[in-house]
DNA sequence: GGACTCAATGTAACCGGTTACATGAAACCG
DNA sequence: CGGTTTCATGTAACCGGTTACATTGAGTCC
């Protein structure tokens, strides 16, 4: 391996020096056109590309954005990752990924990405930090922005989901089917990296039914895991118990698809027998015809990167909070309670 | 915003010298006990955390693998990322990430990033580098993985499926279930990127119903976008024809989701009087019940990850080639031609 | 007791950029 | 024509680490 072209390198060549070298690289100062020529010539010919680490060393910056988010795989959080990326990728900004999906990784980066000399500025991307954690990252000088990540004790700039609107509005819609007896299924409100967003689907799904005059039936109620498996499972045993609801609402898309699943399996036609609407509205809900509440995922990505470009660029003073409304997708696995016969 | 410490902020506080204080954090040469104790104390004290910019500039290396690839929300590019981050999780190397969208992109991505200054490491996924690109890449001191991205003339080490064998693990399935008028719906085989996968599968398709004496006909025949209302409106075309074929082997599951849509839309009951298989084995397709070809995604990006280790820290010699068997994954929408009449 | 070894640590150069300040030449001014 | 401004460029310090080499002092050996 050969050593790499420096900028003393082009100097040398082009028979100037390194500051007259770094000018013309950076377009900055007035060089003469002439000189700005014949270097532009020499860097082409030698091949030379500025080392970003000692660019960024010199400038005392990094020229990256941080994110952390958790379950990559999770096509919500793909789908947000793709929003920050659109909004990044006219800018100068790189896009360092950190992936958790354990507590241990989790603790790991809170403590040690916060940092000046690591990077610009941070997203954190559906991962609320640990209660030790939120000080050091209130008091950490690197611009952080939350996505996803509720966080209550925090005054940080974030992006969120009105989770609690959305349990309304899938209650609401339930409702105006003409639904009294209208099952949960969701994760369990206790979970190792404090998700919250089951629990506030729950609860304006929970105070809409209240509203109505409709009391919970714990029978109706059911918890566990995120999979689609244990949702399924779930669903069995609610559905399969005499006074089973006409709907169910499911926390997530994920988990309304094991509904479904549960539903085939008991010989129950959807909708006729039983409604479902889930909540996030991932690519598979269109593909099934899932009724769901739909999350503006893209769209949280982009306000959190531009939050933070904006907490850069400006050293914005004002911590915001940018709260993104759900929206009812209405599809086939809906319907209203008095609905006509099912066609034999 | 105060300035950050340093090394030598340390090294004074801790009444030593800037290279002992190095030492210890790189825990390297041997440093009295005593000595290591106090500093570690300091470093404590003062929140000190090294500049991975320095750090990097000093060291000449940037502790960065850097991942292209194309259209990051497909569940495909996903999956196969998180084979990557696995694989890197325990390693040193963080994972700096660029999605391409275009082929301004990535021309642009392809000219400057595989430089010894920016990355250590780069994995192309997805992502065939144009012809004009290749020698550059190929004489780039940065060691490149090439992960689902066939390129026919270059040496590099790559991961692959086996796209041939894939598709004609589909002709084979819908051959032994005695269908005979098999249609294909994919993707163009031009594309502005030159992706290969929807031809490869064709051609091991069209080879093994060749095989079995089966003549291609064209009416059988549809390409068009990727994208599954693309292949709805084929699969509509194609199914509405006098001489139907009985079954279809789409190019990949989201095509295929849309040939079920078209079956669906037609009035025909999918397996009996329709057989539809896909490719890839998406998440969507365990909940449709698709039948399917799985190709290891995660598994790739895990081996391309290691690949490029095995080159960064060995400077492996032998260029190598990994080749991953798709397998077919069997679930309700095949079945037998000769399958019991379907029930009223 | 002097020479030698060795462990622990310090000094200072170096990585490859940026940039404050200095310099020199040309242009402009009264 | 001397003084001042302006423009283009050079010199050298600096960013914050790493590390080759030098230094120091204690221990060992004959």
């Amino acid at each position: 391996m050969k050593k790499q072209t420096t900028i003393r390198d082009v100097a040398r060549q082009a028979g100037v020096s390194v500051a007259t070298a770094s000018r013309v690289l950076n377009g900055r100062d007035v060089v003469n056109d002439a000189t700005r020529r014949r270097v532009l010539e020499v860097m082409e010919d030698l091949r030379y590309t500025p080392s970003s680490a000692a660019r960024n060393l010199s400038l005392g910056r990094t020229l990256t954005i941080t994110v952390v988010t958790s379950f990559l795989t999770r096509p919500q959080a793909a789908e947000r990752l793709r929003g920050i990326d659109a909004s990044l990728a006219d800018s100068q900004f790189d896009l360092v990924i950190y992936n958790v999906e354990s507590i241990e990784k989790r603790n790991q980066y809170f403590r040690t990405l916060p940092l000046r000399q690591r990077t610009d500025g941070l997203i954190v991307v559906s991962l609320p930090p640990p209660e030790e954690d939120v000080a050091r990252l209130e008091h950490s000088d690197v611009p952080i922005v939350f996505v996803d990540a509720r966080q209550n004790t925090t005054t940080l700039p974030r992006v969120l989901g009105d989770d609690v609107a959305g349990g309304a509005l899938a209650a609401e819609h339930l409702l105006d089917l003409g639904h009294r007896q209208i099952g949960f299924v969701g994760d369990a409100f206790e979970n190792p990296f404090g998700f919250t967003s089951s629990k506030d689907r729950f609860a304006g799904f929970q105070q809409t039914l209240s509203r109505a005059g409709i009391k919970p039936i714990s029978d109706h109620i059911a918890m566990g895991g995120h999979g689609r498996y244990e949702a399924h499972e779930l669903a069995v045993v609610m559905l399969s118990r005499p006074s089973r609801p006409t709907a169910i609402f499911a926390a997530s898309d994920t988990q309304a698809l094991g509904v479904l699943a549960a539903a085939q399996d008991l010989g129950l036609h959807v909708p006729d027998d039983l409604s479902v609407i889930g909540y996030d509205d991932i690519e598979a809900s269109d593909f099934v015809g899932l009724t769901t509440i739909r999350q503006q995922l893209f769209e949280s990505g982009r306000a959190g990167a531009q939050l933070l470009m904006a907490e850069i660029t400006e050293r914005a003073p004002t911590p915001q909070m940018v709260v993104l409304e759900p929206h009812l997708v209405r599809r086939r696995t809906t319907a209203s309670l008095e609905g006509g016969p099912r066609e034999p």
